[in-house]
DNA sequence: CGTTTCTGAGAAACCGCTTTCTCGCATGGA
DNA sequence: TCCATGCGAGAAAGCGGTTTCTCAGAAACG
């Protein structure tokens, strides 16, 4: 059979203008002065070819690919999709791509994920809420240059970009509790959760700072059907007392806002309801969701920034905590029957 | 100024172990025989020196990386993130990564970054619901192999992959008018917007369907912020006998539905509203939102499978369109002053 | 036992580009 | 006028693998 069809190479642009493949390159790259006539020929040829050259054969030489992998547990939560978009718009805008691996929540497939996207990649973005901090710890050494996201990670030598949940629950219960509310419940996220564990953190400090306060633990999980879920225990603490509840993000928050007005409740009237994340749809929700508000773009932006950094030989920058906003809207007010006053 | 560290190569490996480079790559690919002894020495060698192979090295030799890339408009929609998580799980489970590219609604963004990714990618999915039909002709077969999401595109020898927009706005109205509507409104979606035009063509079709029927445009967009913003327009069409509204999509209908019940209007009571895409959000919404269920992933899944018989060299395949199935919820009920029968 | 075929390991070419090295030539200084 | 410099273009050496080619030794056969 015929020689096949080849893409035209440098090569071939060479022959067609007449001149060495070095000084095809350098015309390319622009980094050596070269004779305006050899400039010329070669752009003639390259456009009269339709020459583009490898990307490949570049990163085999220089070592780089300019592409950055991001590692996320869900693809389908609106956090990791926000980070996306910010650290997929942050690195564009100095040449880099992101490839995207989703690991669909298997936590065993994480690390071999990462491994395998680090080694096409320059550089890692780590989301793995759920992975043992030890293996996560391992790991980290490996694919370096990498950058942590939305976890904590004390004394290792990894940027860490995140959020301040200790703090956003802190201060979301100094908003409930100043509304009034006595006797709050906390609908967990997943059990091994990162996340979740600073909120129960911040759970617990809030506790400690404001006394004759309670806050009962409903177990719960990370998406909408979890808040529906579990909208049955949420009414039986209701009946119990409870006026004010603080799911773990603003989806579980959602599908139980759903459930509980079907099951006759109103929030904020009967019960106050808050979420976290301040994912888009929280403000359209009815009644509109008071939650924490998370920067998450800013995220993933500053996780590109800190990478950057490193990808150039930069030192390890330090931990950034994203603290997050009060948004409070209407699924919280003040308890109907306010208590006594403490 | 010593040797710099770098990572350790093939012919480390060959070194270590006594053998040549070509004996240790037969090792690693396992496509030939080789004496039991070296295959122990090459792989003791390989775990002593802790050897990955470079994957760039391999793609140039192969002339793949494993890689396709996806350009999408905007990484925050729903539709897109579907889709991408689809795609994205499909394309690994087949050994194949995906770069993503978001070009942040600036279509003319996409012709630069659809040629960028496709350069070091082997294959391309594109989503440009707003991109110029003879530019996105030109820039298919450029871009080859490549599949198109979502938009119609007559008489090209490319795999589409979609929504059967006219039918399901059909199906949509028919479901409204079986509810006794008959004076509908359509709230439109951004004016270039191929799916949009779809719609369009759906709405006419209905109106040719069923005699009788009136269905206003409002101009609209495509975002919940857009939803809010028209929000005036649609309680005045209410007042002039507007019965049911259809927004572009979810996220406008959610915006809508928000406002309108902070303008006093009731829903589905005074009116009723639907969306399009069945967003996640979409049933957790209040009232919980009819709309119009579109298989975000599966299309992502289908346009990989498409992908990936370009890539084996097979054929174009055949125009999939799904048909978008009702997802009739509380935010649709039968006019409160049932009409005159027709 | 000699010759042919087969098997498998090593040498070398190659993928497409960048970068160093070499060298001819034009320029500047003495 | 001659030699030291500088500049720019071409040749060639990698980058790190895979694959073809070659050839030695073993196995098979007459």
């Amino acid at each position: 059979m015929g020689e096949r069809n080849r893409a035209t190479t440098i090569a071939d642009v060479a022959t067609h203008a007449g001149v060495s493949q070095a000084s095809v390159s350098r015309v390319l790259n622009g980094k050596q002065s070269v004779d305006p006539e050899i400039v010329r020929r070669v752009q003639a040829s390259i456009a009269a070819l339709g020459y583009a050259p490898s990307a490949t054969a570049r990163s085999l030489v220089s070592g780089r690919n300019d592409t950055i992998a991001m590692v996320v547990p869900d693809l389908e939560n609106p956090l990791f999709q926000g980070i996306l978009k910010g650290l997929s718009l942050a690195a564009a805008a100095d040449g880099y791509r992101v490839l995207v691996a989703d690991t669909a929540e298997r936590v065993d497939d994480e690390e071999p994920t990462a491994i395998e996207a680090r080694q096409r990649c320059d550089a890692l973005v780590l989301c793995a809420p759920r992975m043992p901090e030890q293996q996560l710890r391992r790991l980290v050494e490996r694919v370096a240059p990498v950058v942590v996201v939305n976890r904590p990670l004390p004394d290792l030598d990894v940027p860490i970009v995140g959020v301040d949940y200790v703090r956003g629950i802190r201060d979301l219960v100094d908003h409930l509790v100043g509304l009034g509310h006595r006797h709050l419940a906390y609908v967990t996220g997943p059990e091994t959760s990162a996340s979740n564990a600073e909120r129960l953190r911040g759970v617990d400090e809030a506790l400690a700072l404001h006394h004759g306060v309670r806050i009962d633990r409903i177990p719960g999980g990370s998406r909408p059907e979890d808040g529906d879920a579990v909208a049955g225990a949420v009414l039986d603490a209701q009946r119990a007392g409870v006026t004010a509840v603080i799911a773990f993000n603003d989806l579980v928050a959602l599908g139980l806002m759903t459930r509980l007005r079907e099951l006759g409740l109103d929030v904020p009237g009967d019960l106050s309801v808050a979420g976290f994340d301040d994912v888009p749809m929280a403000r359209y929700a009815t009644p509109r969701l008071t939650s924490m508000s998370v920067p998450r773009g800013e995220i993933g932006a500053q996780a590109w920034a800190r990478l950057r950094t490193l990808i150039g030989g930069g030192p390890v920058e330090h931990t950034v905590l994203y603290r997050p906003r009060l948004e409070a809207r209407e699924s919280t007010a003040a308890p109907a029957r306010a208590g006594v006053p403490a």
